[in-house]
DNA sequence: TTTTAGACCATTGACGCCCATAAAATCCCA
DNA sequence: TGGGATTTTATGGGCGTCAATGGTCTAAAA
């Protein structure tokens, strides 16, 4: 299999670690088989991983994808914890036991198991967005609310961490486009 | 409802040691018989252990399984704590005491003793968790519960002004999020 | 005998693997 | 530099295999 995106600026790197960029949304067959996008394929595929290392997100209504890179941080964090540690034990569960490593078919589709589905809110087609050393699948619609709330997010700090309070104000008393 | 095995590709090391991943949740049979994920049964086979060692979790309504390394696990553990001291002797008789070997079938499913179905408390299904070097066996309602725990356990221990600790190890290692 | 344990056999639906196609991107060469 | 040829991607579908589950039968145990 080739691994081309030539166009762009695949293959950006920050410490040898290449980085997930841009977003795809594709949609899931009858069968629940969704392409993953070429892009974040070869960069699993230059990561050494075989598959796909997916987790719902702890703090979103998304599924948090990588390879190696990603798993060697959980892995580490666990291995840094004392072995029969309370911390240990939760993180093992939180992390480990809703982790689920997928398989990729010959044309680069994974199926999603149900309850992976529902941490995300079925739909008939997903979002892919890539955020540095890994990427998330979202239910579309919801990613797009999330990102709005983002790029609030981003204005609000760049105004500075004084007009932060007053930036959401505005935004609440309805904010024009 | 069958679940998931052939997706997963199974074969995630840290170590050497291949990792428990994952949950599935099976019925028992009129018999008492439970099947083992096929995924764990792999991991087993290749860690070269027949049957699974199974003993009741020291802090929870569930069981501990394993093979070979989670024995080497224990083994070491005891072999670390000074040889006729208490510590040594209550941690041989909780985990070498209570644990047992269980057969499997010719189709990977093992019954589980009454002992143990008590220790878990019986009901017609039970949940596989893999949490790294071992798996756990719970009563669904059970585990879910204790998921959720653990899921915010995580959370605060990320995020909590009191989590110093957890938090620099997390931003050592790389945080999810 | 009644119960318990182990070895096989059967069913069914999910999954893995393979092939096909249209559209888009890329390449190549005049 | 333009446009046809080629490659790749996303998507659809067929089909064999295997996992989970249920059942039967036999032998050992109570």
């Amino acid at each position: 299999m080739r691994l081309p995106c030539g166009r762009v600026l695949w293959r950006m790197r920050i410490k040898g670690v290449e980085l997930f960029l841009s977003h795809f949304t594709n949609r899931l067959d009858a069968k629940g088989r969704v392409s993953i996008p070429a892009p974040f394929r070869g960069i699993l595929a230059r990561d050494g991983f075989e598959g796909l290392y997916v987790y719902p997100s702890l703090e979103a209504q998304a599924l948090d994808c990588g390879g190696n890179a990603l798993l060697a941080r959980i892995t580490g964090l666990l291995a840094s914890l004392p072995p029969y540690s309370e911390a240990h034990d939760v993180y093992a569960t939180a992390l480990l036991g809703t982790s689920e490593v997928l398989k990729l078919d010959g044309e680069g589709r994974a199926v999603l198991p149900g309850n992976l589905k529902d941490h995300i809110g079925i739909s008939s087609e997903v979002t892919f967005v890539g955020v540095g050393e890994k990427f998330q699948i979202w239910e579309p619609g919801r990613f797009r609310a999330h990102l709005e709330e983002a790029k609030n997010r981003v204005r609000d700090l760049r105004k500075g961490p004084g007009a932060r309070i007053a930036a959401e104000q505005s935004r609440a008393q309805g904010a024009r486009e």
